[in-house]
DNA sequence: AAATTATAGTTACGAATGTAACTATATCAA
DNA sequence: TTGATATAGTTACATTCGTAACTATAATTT
């Protein structure tokens, strides 16, 4: 059985090694730019891109547990880089959205992010780039 | 600058994305038969593949921090699943060894990672799986 | 040889995390 | 309408984690 079991190949750890990788190279920027953790980065760049949304939502979207959720909108809510407003027809729900500095922040990290993924791009090349982003968007519909 | 930034394409997100569920799902699987934590999984499967090392090269291979790989290796040796003799000639390090009982939990969790893994590749097939695994193992040596 | 620097690995401590319990509100069912 | 169930989000607590400091040993320099 051993033989067929390769950790070169094994999803789990390729996956988590080439991730933690990358993620790490991003996180030193906007750590040390704005000294902001992953979960406080991932929650701002969602809200950046998709705009306007509930802590559910972007949950969902970043796949971060509820309680990180919380707690990133939180620290980034002390920054006053973002507000939240209570629906009114559903009070349990708060609409969370960036305010003009939350966004400006967003504008900045998001200039470094482009830049960095150039590098992958650079790298691997477009067509190899390209096929890796369609195959773990594949990936994660599994 | 943020009509460029897309957080599909974007790696750092992707991969992380992708990682954790391929990853936690088979976390389930070790944390349900024997309780262990990410890291002992790794540092036991590291240690199952490669054959007996010091803590410095499970480090090394596995990605993990050294304080990280010196926890997993007292709690896996707690359960009688390794042994660590001091090297002679270099009495820093210790060469870490698995026992038969280790051996054989690295064995049964090495058939359900096998077939963990053929999961993924039946979804992509085989092309699309090799290419990612190859990717990948490209984009860890950027 | 003594002093300095480097390496292997552990430990202490504050920060971050996950689980579960909780509050508040809304929806559904009897 | 009331009782049961579901959902949004927060909080408490124990566990895990990362950084830095530490011990022990080896290698290098003077």
């Amino acid at each position: 059985m051993t033989e067929k079991f390769n950790l070169h190949g094994f999803l789990p750890f390729l996956l988590h090694h080439t991730s933690e990788k990358v993620s790490l190279g991003f996180r030193d920027i906007y750590r040390d730019r704005y000294k902001m953790t992953r979960s406080e980065w991932r929650v701002l760049a969602t809200l950046g891109q998709y705009g306007p949304q509930t802590a559910t939502d972007i949950g969902t979207r970043t796949g971060l547990h509820k309680t990180k959720v919380s707690r990133a909108v939180h620290s980034i809510e002390t920054r006053r880089w973002l507000n939240r407003r209570q629906d009114e027809n559903d009070r349990r729900i708060h609409l969370i959205e960036l305010t003009k500095q939350g966004q400006s922040a967003f504008l900045s990290l998001c200039q470094a992010g482009v830049t960095y993924n150039q590098k992958a791009r650079d790298f691997l090349g477009d067509k190899d780039f390209d096929a890796l982003v369609t195959l773990l968007g594949k990936l994660n519909h599994m």
